[in-house]
DNA sequence: GTGTATGCAAATCATTTGCACGGTC
DNA sequence: GACCGTGCAAATGATTTGCATACAC
């Protein structure tokens, strides 16, 4: 079975910190899609010596990792979620900015094919759907 | 038949200046996908009072207008194109970060269905297939 | 002539980094 | 005890903005 996080963390030989506890049990919380600014004021709340710089750092180490994905989106800002579901894309709604998660094997099995009908094989990809309620 | 950018230009009521005129031309010759640094070093070939500030000023103008796209890449770079063909998504080669154009009407055809299938309507999406040439 | 566009330099904003200190292994 | 991780503040890099001047209409 899946480790937690925090075993992820330690297999991989890197030292868990007590930031990086409050990091990751705020990260694992978090069923929205939080921003660095965002994790760092709810993680404060547990360890409030937190930095910002930590944050940073630490959201770079936990994606080197694989524990976290880090979402880029159109505007420029980053958001983050915990890398424990299956791969899946994004739905941005534009007046709320509530973000639904996705997945579909058809067009991932497409993407494949276009990719190799250009002679590409994807390493990765980015799909976000942005959009209005419909009414 | 469609308008030069430049006849777009002044439909919209926009003023039609030196700089924007230098810009357009640079933009609509280029094939490949430059960020704003890259035009303004283009542009000033044509127009060497132009400065970096008045590119990322008419860019926004040009793309509310409809008349470039920008391309938000996830390292946060923005890149732009002519908006002179249908709407297309992008296969980006990560060892030499020469992006090619391709168009599915399969995938666009999903991708409405499961926003509507969730209640929403896409205003717009973004799809970029980050590839490595197949050996 | 009027009002928009421009250049310049300073201001933002998110993210990164240098450095000396503190804490994990 | 060795070495990695942290806080702080300063550095960065891309983009934006205030202001006085220049130019399109």
């Amino acid at each position: 079975m899946k480790p937690t996080p925090k075993q992820a963390l330690r297999e991989t030989g890197v030292r868990v910190t007590r930031q990086r506890e409050a990091l990751l049990k705020v990260l694992t919380e978090a069923s929205d899609h939080p921003d660095a600014a965002e994790l760092h004021r709810r993680a404060r709340t547990i360890d409030d010596s937190l930095s910002l710089a930590t944050v940073y750092r630490t959201l770079s180490v936990l994606e080197r990792e694989g524990v976290v994905l880090r979402l880029a989106l159109e505007n420029g800002g980053a958001r983050y979620e915990v890398a424990d579901t299956p791969h899946h894309d994004h739905i941005i709604d534009l007046d709320t900015g509530e973000i639904t998660e996705f997945r579909s094997e058809k067009i991932e099995d497409l993407q494949r094919q276009i990719a190799a009908e250009l002679g590409y094989e994807i390493v990765h990809h980015r799909m976000e759907l942005y959009c209005r309620k419909r009414t």
